[in-house]
DNA sequence: CAGTGGTCTAGACCACTTA
DNA sequence: AAGTGGTCTAGACCACTGA
């Protein structure tokens, strides 16, 4: 009789290490933009070799969550407009540039979280959070709706900032000023027809179809910290995603 | 002063390993389900360490161009249903729920190829093409109507093909009886409205919001094999994307 | 049991960055 | 020149597969 667990019961050593490196990630005892110890100290901080350590650093880098310099050293992965524009941002033009859109902010309200609100950000009931509408412009015409949802109690006192304020890159603000930096997202992608109110903002007839993507992104926990509905007119512009 | 070139002027040996091989898959010397040879095998064959030509290996690997298999070796990637599920068909159930739908071919002609059709793959003037109607059932629920659009050349004797020997993932058939794998691709998602034969065939009013994916798709040396348009009710399925 | 890929180590050297 | 990550090698041992 083999033992009962399926489990693999064998875990390699720079899983291992990567496992305790991710708990420094999540902890924030590493925050984004730190540099790490040489591969050689964390070897030896860890009780293995170069190698081994090496593994472990390439297996965070290939998650993007860390980014390694030759010559430099190994950085923890920060968000900056280029990682938000090549990373979280899939909506190109139709002849194929790529650009960041503006942000204007509409609105910015704490509630109480609504069913679907509290499943997606894995809250409890009774929980509140805070709303952000913005419209987004690309070349100057607006495209994009959308809507971000995050906990109230995770990020205090963001409900009182002045609109103009919050940054067009907001998981900038959100590493920065809240230490709850975005590691992944998973998106949801249908077409639906505007509501009237979308219609207005993206001067639109009501009615037509519109690109939405529901995103939830999540942290190095990988439990969600925002919940993201952006709608867009997809007459000019498409969501490109490479298979490889 | 440098030398001018601004290229590297250097590359790892097993970067120019992993080109070897790869050319190795493009030219059909080794082929989809292949057994290579062993890891110390390969090593020698190329002169290199067997460290060197693991991580040849591993790149491929990663490019999910060969499957590796603890005590058994390293294949060439082969489609199957599941592959083309999981790694091809990202459509999945509003509930979570992940399958393939079955296929009908409601057509499949040649003729000659339209400035797009040239343009998507990559072909000279006056070339033909054969394209390929489908629609495609989920749960026994029509919800995607496709064109599948492929170089005649390439495909010599596919539109005399019968419809109904088709099989469902035509990968396969590509791969297996044509010799041309595929590798990789690039798909574009926009929203549209459904016309007339669209709004038929599955059964929506005209002008409804349909979620249309534009796929092309290329084979190991990265050269587009096969262009697809696939227009989707997404009221009850929509497309993920996870972006790590 | 032999053969495969997977892990781990140790050491040498290379390319890049900064001072 | 010193320090970093990147490459390359060689060898030992481990986990998995199938005869």
């Amino acid at each position: 009789m083999n033992e009962p667990e399926q489990a693999p019961g064998f875990r390699p050593l720079y899983a291992q290490i990567k496992d305790l490196m991710l708990g420094r990630l999540a902890s924030g005892h590493w925050r984004p933009g730190d540099l790490l110890p040489s591969e050689p100290k964390l070897a030896t901080e860890f009780g293995v070799s170069q190698g081994t350590a090496r593994k472990a650093l390439d297996a965070l880098a290939d998650m993007h969550l860390l980014v390694r310099r030759q010559g430099k050293g190994t950085y923890v992965t920060a968000h900056t407009p280029d990682r938000a524009l090549f990373h979280f941002f899939h909506l190109v033009r139709n002849d194929g540039a790529h650009q960041l859109p503006d942000s204007r902010v509409l609105g910015l309200r704490e509630g109480q979280a609504s069913p679907a609100e509290r499943e997606h950000l894995d809250l409890p009931a009774g929980s509140s959070v805070i709303r952000i509408d913005r419209l987004r412009s690309l070349d100057g015409v607006p495209v994009l709706c959308e809507r971000l949802v995050v906990s109230a109690e995770m990020f205090p006192g963001l409900a009182d900032r002045d609109l103009e304020a919050l940054p067009n890159t907001i998981y900038e603000l959100y590493e920065r000023e809240f230490h709850a930096p975005i590691a992944s997202a998973v998106e949801r992608i249908s077409a639906i027809p505007a509501d009237a109110e979308d219609a207005r903002l993206l001067g639109l007839a009501p009615g037509s179809p519109l690109l939405q993507v529901d995103r939830v992104a999540l942290g190095h926990d990988a439990r969600p910290v925002e919940w993201r509905v952006s709608r867009c007119d997809s007459r000019n512009h498409h969501y490109l995603n490479e298979l490889r």
